[in-house]
DNA sequence: TTATACTATATGCATCATGAATATAGTTGA
DNA sequence: TCAACTATATTCATGATGCATATAGTATAA
């Protein structure tokens, strides 16, 4: 059985915990700032109309508060300056399980289409 | 391709969202009551923990006051008075595109676990 | 009969997260 | 010099949430 409590937002249906966990996940392999993270997220569905930059700067700067990245700044290559978020060894460790309840959402998703889906055919049937 | 924006609530990634979704799913084949409602949501991943009396209640208002669906009072059988909800025609035909969406939200939740796994098996190849 | 527990719905309040708009600032090209 | 682009941060109003509380009917145990 999955921990459901288990730590990087409290609320498993925040919109919240699943950027969190995608974040996480890009920065996993690579250190990354804020504004390439951007194009990255929407590969997971957070296209501009879903995901302000305002919120996507403001959940960094509380992932590191929270200690779950750590960042540093890097001098603009033609631009102003970057502020680049590096995976913390504890996230690192903890992100199998934050995907575990990846798992665990996505497992309720089929469920409900499963439902839907029988009750459609039964609908039908009639 | 699928359109995101397809209404139910704005905000694809809200929490609130999947909750109406699952609440028009259950409600789809019946008629039923909030307290009712509570427990089949379960099924869904709404605990206790996850899911508040008041905001169910106040959701269903709301769904109520969108035209998602309609309620009438029933005498209560050995307790006080129950708000029996039924899905309107329009949020039934509107359904499978809500189905839809959720299909689209599982498709990237597989992405994301697909990225994980794959940047797992890289660093243990090393 | 009084108190407690359970069913059932609703609302006030403080808190928290969000988007839009704005501010700041460096660089590039017209 | 002005606009456009990159890059980050903050203010402000709005909206959703949980907790606590209110209300109310029924059942049951002390």
């Amino acid at each position: 059985m999955i921990d459901k409590k288990q730590r990087c937002c409290d609320k498993p249906y925040k919109s919240e915990k699943f950027l969190k966990i995608c974040l996480l996940t890009l920065l996993y392999d690579k250190a990354d700032h804020g504004y390439s993270l951007i194009e990255e997220l929407e590969e997971y569905g957070f296209e501009k109309e879903e995901l302000s930059v305002s919120t996507l700067y403001r959940n960094l700067r509380k992932m590191e508060k929270e200690g779950l990245v750590k960042s540093s700044w890097k001098k603009g290559e033609g631009g102003p300056q970057k502020r680049v978020y590096t995976i913390t060894e504890k996230s690192k460790n903890d992100l199998s399980e934050y995907i575990n309840f990846i798992r665990y959402r996505k497992s309720v998703m089929k469920r409900l289409i499963d439902t839907y889906e029988e009750k459609i055919f039964k609908r039908e049937a009639n």
